[in-house]
DNA sequence: TTGTATGCAAAAGGTTTGCAATGAT
DNA sequence: ATCATTGCAAACCTTTTGCATACAA
């Protein structure tokens, strides 16, 4: 279902030729390491993993190239309960579980969530392009 | 649509009791504060407002007041594109509005959106107790 | 070579905490 | 009178910025 690993990464490759941004080492990294996940890491998080194998990494520098891949559009911004902006390498339409106790956080994929029309914005004058939902309850450990 | 102010701020007085915690001016006044906006300020936006009425007021008791309305249920956290947490006194089932381009949040009435039926979680482990869409796009200034 | 990207250090928010004083019940 | 709540100041944590250096193209 997931692309292959290798596959990923020389589209990155081909993004950064594409988007005009130089090929570096941190860029390819923290972009390894974002697309290895599947649990919405931070900035920090990503800092810590990517910085054993990148020893003069600087947390500076992660945050940047985060900020340029969501620019790019190869990452999302998820707003987490906890306040911490985390990074979701997964940018196609999908939703959340999110347990309402710890703030644990789950991908659900479209495909499994029932299909829904685009609503009427009405007079608020938005132009509603894409959703997502949020569905809120417990985990297993929370139940 | 929305209840009276008078009964709202009734209805508070009523919850403290109910919940053992002590009726002090300035829970009622940030309740009172964050009733009356449909913007979904920041503690800072409703230390700012209350703080013109409440000399002495300071911003410590803001971030615990608004800490203590959400575990009493009486209002919502909601995490906005700016990473600043933001609160909501509606705490019924409603979606949100997001404009992709300058973050603009708007609400928008469950009885708008298409009804949903809970998807099964799967193998997650969850359970699933209610949920909430956002809707992303543009809004009437950046479209 | 040229301009973009990085690292460092420091600043800038937003939010939390310890502790003594205040005030609601 | 008692215990919860507040205010202050300082700490904390995440994120951003300025500037000199390094590196990809």
């Amino acid at each position: 279902m997931d692309k292959p690993r290798s596959v990923r990464l020389e589209g990155f490759a081909d993004e950064c030729r594409r988007l005009g941004l130089a090929l570096t080492v941190q860029r390819r990294a923290v972009f390894e390491e974002l697309a290895d996940r599947r649990d919405h890491p931070t900035a920090d998080q990503i800092y810590d993993a990517v910085h054993g194998r990148l020893g003069g990494l600087s947390r500076t520098t992660v945050y940047r190239v985060l900020e340029t891949l969501v620019e790019a559009g190869l990452a999302r911004k998820v707003h987490h309960v906890d306040a911490v902006v985390r990074y979701d390498p997964v940018t196609e339409r999908h939703h959340h579980l999110v347990c309402e106790r710890c703030g644990r956080l789950v991908d659900l994929a479209d495909s499994v969530v029932p299909r829904m029309s685009l609503p009427d914005p009405g007079g608020t004058g938005f132009q509603i392009r894409d959703y997502s939902v949020s569905f809120t309850g417990f985990c297993s450990s929370c139940r």
